[in-house]
RNA sequence: UGGGGCGUAGCCAAGCGGUAAGGCACGGGAAUUUGGAUCCCGCAUUCGAAGGUUCGAAUCCUUCCGCCCCAGCCA
């Protein structure tokens, strides 16, 4: 009997949907959103809700809907609302006809508004913001009682309706909700509900001067959507009492829970849309799809697959506690992936010249290579092999250090996929000591495929031939931070944010080449160079130029051989 | 020292009164025409701490400690 692998994650969230299901709350329906304010671009911790969300909803056979809590149109741009639609589709999601705009429940959220101010659990306020402040108290004072507090219902209903006429400066009056100036959570100590504010909005243009604050807006956009579970992150969670007090108050059936969990914190990265921009606007990065940018836009870029993030997503765990998840499993999860999908080609980095010095210099052999050892499918492919080569300049070492098995005076190696070389000789630069050709002879009998291929040889590696390699741009990226914390969020220094960049995130590497196969490659393809890592054709690649993005290296054992002796 | 949360390995994270899953990282080994992938093996006598309840506690109770969030007309 043959068990499918259930698929169903399970979290503190989808436990609160079992019980909500076995109670026949909200008779049955399970039904989530992902809410973005559009005033910024998607990054992986995004990634992160848009997973629990559409992934909660899609075990649950729920829905999710796509919708932009678009209420403050001083902070936000159709650019942002382009870009998220885009970075939804492309992890992955989709939500039919439910793309939705808060601004597109402005009306109905005056008239709501109108019923609670009617109800007299709202007021209009003429105290400054500074007073507002003044008055809320702090931690450990109460607030006090606006002056304002007791106007009559068909006073304050003026009021709004002439707020909303514009006969008001901005910041001049606020609608707010009557609740209580000594509640020990502060939120609860009459918070506005509506301010005036003469910005253009995106989507309404200027027909409103008066706009609905978080607070208000969210719970009736949640409940005019029916959703069920309304998952947020946990700075929220203080909040939750006037998200229950609204719908309460207005009295509305099947009202929306609010639940909270801990947004996602990725080492040696930044997170914060403040920080993201100055890395931005302080040319750091090229933009947000640089490729070192923990953007969406930026891991497409870098040639991340969506199937890697929404696993990354699913197996890092939801819960409500702060944490930190090492950038290296995000590595992992993409190598993963890569590993089994990705076709394998020869690409030298930093070229090394290599002579093959009993090889007719008027012979190309074409060699076969597997495209995937993960995947006979993928079938094999034709590499010339010929006299003059180049190897990566660290295969080759005049004086080898311990363990090293590449090539080095006197000792074999096998070509990938060829022959098996010996090394004779080499040539320095007598005015820089750099090494600039290495002689070798070859084993005729050891060809791939052929039976004295079969020797044991220390060492595997990769090569091209130089009359056919084709060049190519290729750009190495590192961790933003040196650090592995980001730092506590807005605490540090600005100057101690500069000193934890990594000088060395970005390196191009202009003159590498690759095999012939490789010309014309498509931007957005992926291979792995073998030895080397993963790559992904960037967008500034042209058919006379490749460029080549690192998604990530391969694990290196060698190198951490290497670390771990010089720390010894 | 007001309110709201959170503490299980280096990092995530299961666990829901019956004797500490899993993944990443790390270490060792096998095999290998990628020092990749794969495969084995190891990695918390203990769950922030101390008391208590219980035959039995990471799970229940008490106290303490540590960390995060909140005083926008931002979301």
């Amino acid at each position: 009997m043959d068990f499918q692998e259930s698929k169903v994650t399970v979290n503190f969230i989808q436990e609160i949907i079992d019980q909500d299901k076995k109670t026949n709350k909200y008779h049955g329906r399970i039904h989530l959103r992902f809410p973005p304010e559009p005033n910024g671009y998607l990054h992986i911790g995004h990634a992160k809700s848009i997973c629990l969300n559409f992934g909660l909803a899609a075990q649950n056979d729920g829905l999710c809907n796509l919708r932009f809590d678009d209420t403050n149109p001083s902070k936000e741009d159709v650019e942002y609302i382009d870009s998220i639609i885009n970075d939804v589709r492309w992890l992955g999601f989709t939500w039919d006809d439910r793309l939705f705009y808060a601004s597109d429940y402005f009306e109905k959220m005056y008239d709501y508004a109108v019923r609670l101010i009617k109800a007299g659990k709202a007021y209009v306020c003429d105290l400054s913001p500074e007073e507002i402040r003044k008055y809320r108290g702090g931690f450990k004072e109460p607030g006090k009682e606006s002056p304002y507090l007791s106007r009559s219902v068909e006073d304050n209903l003026d009021l709004f309706k002439r707020m909303r006429a514009g006969e008001f400066a901005d910041g001049s009056r606020v609608l707010r909700a009557k609740i209580d100036m000594s509640s020990p959570n502060l939120n609860m100590r009459d918070p506005v509900l509506y301010r005036i504010l003469r910005a253009a909005h995106h989507r309404t243009g200027d027909k409103w001067c008066i706009y609905p604050m978080y607070d208000y807006a969210h719970p009736l956009e949640d409940y005019y959507e029916k959703i069920t579970h309304s998952v947020c992150t946990l700075e929220f969670e203080d909040h939750r009492p006037l998200y229950d007090w609204v719908l309460n108050t207005l009295n509305l059936p099947d009202p929306p829970q609010q639940i909270e969990f801990a947004r996602l914190s990725l080492t040696n990265t930044v997170m914060s849309k403040r920080k993201l921009r100055r890395l931005v606007e302080e040319g750091y990065t090229a933009g947000w799809d640089d490729p070192r940018m923990p953007t969406i836009a930026g891991l497409r870029r870098r040639g991340y697959t969506p199937e890697s993030i929404q696993n990354f997503c699913d197996r890092i765990g939801v819960s409500k506690s702060n944490s930190m998840v090492d950038v290296r499993f995000l590595e992992h999860c993409i190598r993963e992936d890569l590993n089994l999908r990705v076709s394998r080609v020869m690409g030298v980095l930093h070229p090394l010249k290599l002579f093959i010095d009993n090889y007719p210099g008027d012979m190309v052999e074409e060699m076969e290579s597997e495209n995937n050892p993960e995947d006979p499918a993928a079938g094999t492919r034709k590499i010339p092999f010929s006299r003059i080569l180049y190897i990566e300049r660290e295969d080759f070492h005049e004086d080898p250090p311990k363990k090293y098995f590449r090539l080095a005076p006197g000792c074999e190696v096998r070509l990938k996929n060829a022959y098996i070389i010996k090394c004779e000789r080499f040539v320095r630069d007598e005015k820089t000591g750099e090494i600039e050709e290495v002689h070798c002879t070859y084993d005729p009998e050891s060809k791939s495929g052929k039976p004295g291929a079969k020797r044991k040889v220390k060492g595997t590696l990769h090569w091209v031939s130089a009359g056919h390699a084709v060049k190519a741009e290729v750009r190495l990226y590192d961790h933003l931070l040196l650090d592995q914390n980001e730092g506590i969020e807005g605490q540090e220094e600005e100057k101690d944010f500069r000193k934890q960049l990594n000088p060395s995130s970005l390196e191009v590497l202009t003159y590498c080449l690759v095999e012939p196969s490789l010309a014309g490659a498509a931007p957005g393809s992926r291979y792995q160079f073998m030895r080397k890592g993963y790559f992904c054709v960037d967008p500034d690649s042209r058919s006379d130029k490749l460029v080549f993005n690192r998604i990530v290296s391969l694990r290196d054992t060698w190198d951490r051989i290497l670390k771990a002796e010089k720390i010894e």
